[in-house]
DNA sequence: GTTGAAACGGATGCTGCCTCCGTATACGTT
DNA sequence: AACGTATACGGAGGCAGCATCCGTTTCAAC
């Protein structure tokens, strides 16, 4: 569209109609599949052949990013109710559920995020939002700690791997106890020892 | 060559000989490629046809577990190390310090473990070895807890998860720093306040 | 040797990935 | 309204991996 606006050109009407003809499709497959679904499936079930798909998307990831696109707005704005909290430590334990979340909103989504998390170049188009979610995590970290309620070696990025390791186990089918346990152990871990409950 | 015992024949040489070379070459392509390796260039590089490799392992799970039968019976003979400790917090931490190393043999291990794990019915291959960690694990918790050296609340297989999935993210290629953290972070969640370094 | 059971192995059909290029379409122009 | 062209479409096709089936081979017993 930016090439089309710059020659003066109208963008051409089917290329929005297809794109989120795939957008809506890819995140019903995704919830129902998991983000391993078949691509194919998708471009068919969207009424448009492979080439299409993959000329809008290029990759399973790019597609994937998009799909998730929608997702990363309602958590940015779920995090402007958070930081409304005067309590850091709640802040960050309420941060860290909704990440947990945004991680557990497709099956085999945590894969893809590790990995491109781990990347500094943005070699996938994942990284980008992976690093905004670290560096808002680490945001709340620190505010815990200048506020004594988390220990001073805790980096957000721990966090953040947590929580996805937490989504990981939870989307391989583990009961809602010992996630319950697990997420417990966890911020005992993290927390000052003179504000555990 | 149950069923051949106890006909009172022998077992065929060809069918040992494939199983072992199916086996070493399967542990390689485990090593180098991961879990998820073609089944068919194993079976190509251990000089038999498919149907071979999926006779005498129908699932690559199957194959799996016998690939990991030898790792086990290495953790076995550390277990045995383990439980001379005085000391048993130290043992548990040794201990999980074993799984996570056992978890960590092959890339994409920790998938199919936790999806082995919770499954009661064995309808995997690779559930009862699982089903011995947990309860091995569980052992160490408990001896640990009488010691007073543990929560009450933790139980044996919070921590196998915690394991796998230190392992998982150990797999996804995170830095070793970050890992000594989360262990650590682990570490003062699980044991008794008093008793933290 | 011969024989019969047991094991082999590769041809086969299938699904999914991704690319390439002839064709169709929408936009701007006349 | 018809045309010309840039742009996008879409499906055929090549490739890889999975899992099976069955004609052939191999082994052990006699």
């Amino acid at each position: 569209m930016n090439a089309d606006a710059q020659r003066g050109r109208k963008p051409r009407a089917d290329v929005q109609r297809n794109r989120t003809a795939l957008l809506e499709t890819a995140q019903r497959h995704f919830l129902r599949h998991g983000v391993s679904t078949s691509l194919e499936a998708v471009a068919k079930e969207a009424g448009v052949g492979p080439g299409t798909l993959y000329r809008h998307f290029p990759t399973r990831e790019a597609l994937l990013a998009a799909v998730l696109q929608t997702r990363s707005e309602e958590l940015m704005s779920r995090q402007a109710g958070i930081e409304q909290l005067d309590h850091p430590a709640e802040a960050l334990k309420q941060w860290l559920q909704a990440m947990e979340e945004y991680f557990s909103a497709y099956n085999g989504l945590p894969e893809p995020l590790m990995a491109a998390a781990r990347a500094q170049e943005p070699d996938s188009p994942l990284t980008i939002p992976c690093d905004l979610l670290i560096t808002a995590t680490d945001r709340y970290v620190r505010a815990a700690q200048l506020a004594g309620h988390v220990r001073a070696s805790v980096r957000g990025y721990d966090l953040f791997l947590a929580a996805c390791s937490i989504a990981w186990i939870k989307g391989n089918g583990t009961e809602a106890e010992s996630l319950d346990r697990l997420r417990s152990l966890i911020a005992t871990g993290y927390l000052e020892r003179d504000i555990q409950a």
